[in-house]
DNA sequence: GACGGAACGC
DNA sequence: GCGTTCCGTC
């Protein structure tokens, strides 16, 4: 019942994982893509950036983020042999795809959907109408902007 | 590099 | 469940 959307709106058809919750109160662990939007909100100087198409981006250096993921997991021996195998779950999960034919590339499943409450967020240049909801709950869940 | 099975830990 | 580790295959 956390995640009912609040009032009299109707139902809107957001995929599932955009509701998981950014950070749980106690040890729940960061999960890959809130990393890697975290990462992305940041901009210019990561290891990675966006791509040209819309949710489309670019590991720039995957081994350094590969380092910077396994410090915040705590695996010191992280690679990108390891983190590109937990992006390649992510494929089954709807998550993620992969850009065929370019290296490094993989695309958010995102749609319309953007994930504001990350730094940075949205990314520098676009265009925004928000026409969604906040969703309200604790701990604080995603926030989701609907783009036209 | 990219893929996905398998065993494993937490 | 969400990766981590390892590895055979293309």
């Amino acid at each position: 019942e956390d995640r009912k959307v609040t009032g009299k709106e109707k139902p809107l058809l957001f995929p599932d994982w955009a509701y998981k919750p950014a950070w749980s109160p106690g040890s729940r662990q960061v999960q890959l893509w809130h990393f890697l939007l975290e990462l992305l909100g940041r901009g210019e100087g990561s290891a990675i950036g966006w791509g040209g198409e819309w949710g489309e981006f670019v590991i720039r250096d995957p081994e350094r983020l590969a380092k910077l993921w396994g410090e915040r997991k705590g695996k010191p021996h992280m690679n990108y042999d390891k983190l590109s195998r937990a992006l390649r779950y992510y494929y089954n999960k709807r998550i993620l795809h992969k850009t065929k034919g370019k290296r490094f590339t993989y695309k958010f499943n995102f749609s319309k959907l953007i994930l504001v409450n990350y730094p940075g967020y949205p990314p520098p240049g676009l265009q925004v109408i928000i026409t969604s909801l906040q969703l309200m709950s604790k701990p604080p869940v995603l926030l989701l902007f609907h783009f036209i």
